[in-house]
DNA sequence: TCTTAATTGAAATTTTTGGTACAGCTTTTG
DNA sequence: CAAAAGCTGTACCAAAAATTTCAATTAAGA
């Protein structure tokens, strides 16, 4: 006679728990208004907003301890202690294992319109990392941590958002870097200052721009270094490029899709910020201090 | 005077706490038999064993309670509870600053960084689609497909370049779209004409910013209704959000990554495209003529 | 509008926890 | 070897924390 009755003790041994902030967001709906408040303090410093006491937590929250208690309660926990526990044992687990991020957990089929859309993404991120050349990644992430260097980066009408989230990156780690727009009439006068020390990083997917391509070509002519970050089927801007990244774009819509663009970008980001830790740690806690003051 | 006053602080005011657990080592001769024990359990599990309570870290030391309360007073702290404080403290400003995460470095270095990095963002898109219910994808597309409504596309230092792409297409897909700049200086004046036909879709992520979360409740007070794309995290613009889609955004990177909330956005730009297909296709012709034209 | 149900917090209550005094034991030292 | 100093645990107490009660308030329904 088995007993049979856990269907998950099975096989999986370790299944990742299904993180009670997981939990929290999705059962949000179901609140009472100042469970809410608890669930989004909680959530907002998570977990060690839960580590404090109830009295603390509640004055934090803005609600009455009697609430949190509820809150804990209907989150299934027998209490307050046993809730701090929870969040103990799960803080203490996330932390020892590092990679326990992709957590597999619920198969609860998500809108199939999603999941499917983002299979095919994964689908391209994989296909890019493996047409990229080791040597060209890293030849670019050396190019872009020369601080003697300008970084210039652009885009076209859908890329150029992507230009503009490097730009916002790169500008904190290092100095020298800007965002040019891809309309001529806004750059043509800015052209006199490129020149052997300038690097541009071009994004460009088909349905090629011609302004873009034109940008990059009139800066090639002086000397700048032209990086291209494009499509399988490779923008024009190639032809003056030092260093081409493709990604693969195709997913099951009517727009392609920018995500391995935006994979290789944060790759470089990280990349550069790792080689240019020494200076970059001041720059972004200089940052952080300056958003600090603000209030 | 024993300790010298002055402090280092003079000009780099924050930097590397030293670890209560490195003073404890270094302090490990000058405690008596029963105080090591408290500190190698301490040390072994650092720093989650000073989490419990007295008497269960005593008895996991294998003394008694008082032994402990000695072994933090000693440490300089004035009782249990304080030293407490200080273990949730250190851990909190250890986890959370994206600067501490560099310090061990690791060895890793060219070809494998974008694989591996590519690696984590793929396990990032799946839990994010794993964590979004359906319904709350459907009822978006939902939103972002009737025709009466006005899109408005926000977000903040980093994230407004995903806004700015999100604008960009469904600029195209459908009318009364646009992009509204984070500082509240540039939309002060435009909330005047927000009302309840308006939609604010906000992106979000952690360093949560102040003026986006005040356009949001502006807009949500004034009868918007508020989409939030945010980081599991839960920007505190979801009190005032009618849906919101999390996405999972750490990476082996000093910054965080976008890939999931681009993920989102080419997947709601695809089912809304299909969606309004009968409208957005002459649009998109239309676009593509103009396009043409140009030159 | 009135009634009913749900939600919430002030205050009282109970439980748990941290803290202290003191006596026994161990080690050190003259 | 004896006296002093230091260390440790038992037992108790005080403080703080969690929890329950219950009345007031608010929202929902008829």
């Amino acid at each position: 006679m088995k007993h049979s009755n856990m269907k998950n003790d099975s096989m999986i041994p370790p299944v990742d728990p299904p993180s009670l902030a997981e939990r929290i967001r999705l059962d949000m709906d179901s609140f009472t208004p100042s469970e809410k408040r608890a669930a989004h303090l909680l959530l907002s410093h998570y977990p060690f907003a839960g580590l404090d006491t109830v009295a603390e937590f509640a004055t934090r929250a803005g609600i009455s301890a009697p609430s949190v208690l509820r809150f804990v309660t209907r989150l299934g926990f027998s209490g307050f202690p046993d809730f701090q526990k929870h969040l103990r044992e799960e803080l203490e687990a996330q932390l020892l294992s590092p990679l326990a991020k992709a957590s597999p957990l619920d198969k609860s089929q998500g809108a199939p319109a999603l999941a499917s859309f983002a299979e095919a993404v994964i689908g391209n991120l994989r296909a890019t990392v493996e047409n990229i050349a080791p040597a060209e990644f890293d030849a670019v992430v050396e190019l872009l941590s020369d601080p003697r260097r300008h970084i210039h980066f652009t885009g076209g009408r859908f890329t150029g958002a992507l230009a503009r989230y490097a730009e916002s990156h790169f500008r904190i780690v290092r100095s020298q870097v800007d965002f040019i727009e891809g309309q001529p009439a806004l750059w043509r006068d800015r052209m006199i200052e490129i020149g052997k020390k300038d690097v541009i990083v071009a994004f460009d997917i088909r349905r090629y721009q011609e302004d873009v391509t034109a940008l990059c070509e009139t800066a090639a002519k002086q000397g700048a270094t032209v990086v291209l970050l494009t499509d399988p089927w490779i923008s024009p801007i190639a032809r003056v490029a030092r260093h081409v990244l493709p990604a693969h774009i195709v997913a099951p819509s009517n727009w392609d899709s920018s995500t391995g663009l935006l994979l290789i970008t944060e790759a470089l980001v990280a990349a550069v910020t790792k080689r240019l830790w020494e200076t970059a740690k001041p720059r972004m806690e200089a940052v952080e201090r300056l958003r600090n003051e603000k209030p």
